[in-house]
DNA sequence: CGGGTGCTTGATACCGATCAACCCACGTGG
DNA sequence: CCACGTGGGTTGATCGGTATCAAGCACCCG
């Protein structure tokens, strides 16, 4: 556990076909790949927590990792569950450094860490590498204020609905889908206790959603849309 | 209205001292001034709308720009107040160049408008403004993520509580403070109706809080903390 | 078989949205 | 000067949605 390692081919393959890794020059890929580690972590493992100065850039490679806070009674709240391809803490290169969440994996995963100062440095200096930061933190940033929005203005039910088609093949109008964890964490993901996304996808029974462990079946794409 | 004009002495010197401007070269500066435009727009005016093509980068000089969304019955969310020296739509730049949420003045307001196009050449070729986008971003974008988790995490007094302590002198345990726009639009940037925020004002006189207009006064900011 | 884990179901409580009424400050016009 | 309307805010009553707590269920694995 913790192997902590230089990339293996394997993992070159997953690692530059991250998104992370843009249209990048050949020289700047090494460098790059150069500042990698990878970890293999079991499940429940903290990658850091809020407060925590940070030291890397994370790519998530397999498995998925929860970013979420507490309050002061110990409540968590998840923002964001990061899957294969994900990056986070890309806003911490030029911001004051400091983990504003803490950082756990959901299930065993394997993670891709770049060190915060050479990306730093890659960041100031190579153009291609910094539009790929601001592609990623532009486009996180848009995730995060759907989620404001999803959160105030729908119901149970209605996120689970828009998760659901979020997934759904285009132009079909029934299909089924695996969900990719647990569904614990799909109700942290969506801001609800586990009760409430049970309940709510029972209660889509109604417009011709079942579903039978992680499988989810789809009947009627058009009857969903309108929930 | 809507006048559309270039900077005046005024206006520069308040853009210049913009984030936005960060630490730039001379001419790099030089350059954004010229794609910058300055527009006085009149209380609830329509900058852009959802789905829209994103025609420009903004920046608040004076008044309140809000930023939300609708569900399909027309209710509204608001996802961010932008305030004096506030920028958005910076997401746009590298993004798919489509806005995702609508943008109104919520009163009167000044705002400077930065030619898109011109925008994403100046970020593709100079270091220091694509350092400043990506530090704009970054900070952006971990707002967003708190206030996913106080939505998630806090009830309305704490939202409260948590909104005026942000504006608390260091070291101080009574102050008071104004308020800088509507009651309304302040319960819409914290996720709440008015009339919660309403309730929310008169449950926190228990610890010292009183509220005349726009006047907020704060007895005891310890007692504040332990909401 | 026993025990764990993840999920579902039921009962209850709480919070905040909603709707309606009212209040107050202000401005307008007779 | 007062009648009136308007807009922002407060207050009360009610409703609905979700959290919470507790119990039961299904499945997996030793």
């Amino acid at each position: 556990m913790n192997k902590d390692i230089k990339p293996g081919i394997k993992d070159l393959n997953a690692l530059t076909g991250l998104h992370f890794f843009g249209e990048l020059a050949e020289d700047t890929s090494m460098q790059l790949l150069q500042s990698a580690s990878i970890v293999n972590l079991p499940a429940r493992s903290m990658l850091f927590r809020n407060g925590d100065t940070a030291s890397h850039v994370y790519c998530v490679l397999s498995g998925y990792v929860r970013l979420y806070l507490l309050n002061k009674d110990g409540r968590e709240a998840d923002i964001r569950i990061c899957g294969p391809g994900d990056t986070f803490n890309e806003c911490l290169i030029f911001g004051d450094g400091i983990c504003h969440y803490n950082a756990q994996t959901a299930e065993s995963a394997t993670i891709a860490r770049f060190d915060m100062v050479r990306i730093r440095a890659l960041a100031e200096h190579d153009r291609d590498f910094s539009r790929t930061i601001m592609k990623s933190l532009s486009r996180n940033f848009l995730g995060a204020l759907d989620c404001i929005a999803n959160d105030r203005l729908q119901t149970a039910p209605q996120r689970v609905a828009h998760y659901i088609l979020d997934q759904c093949p285009r132009e079909s109008d029934a299909f089924s889908l695996r969900l990719p964890y647990q569904k614990s964490l799909l109700a942290g993901k969506l801001g609800l206790a586990p009760e409430a996304l049970s309940r709510a996808f029972s209660s889509l029974r109604a417009v011709g959603v079942t579903v039978h462990g992680r499988i989810v079946q789809v009947s009627d794409v058009n009857a969903l849309k309108q929930i």
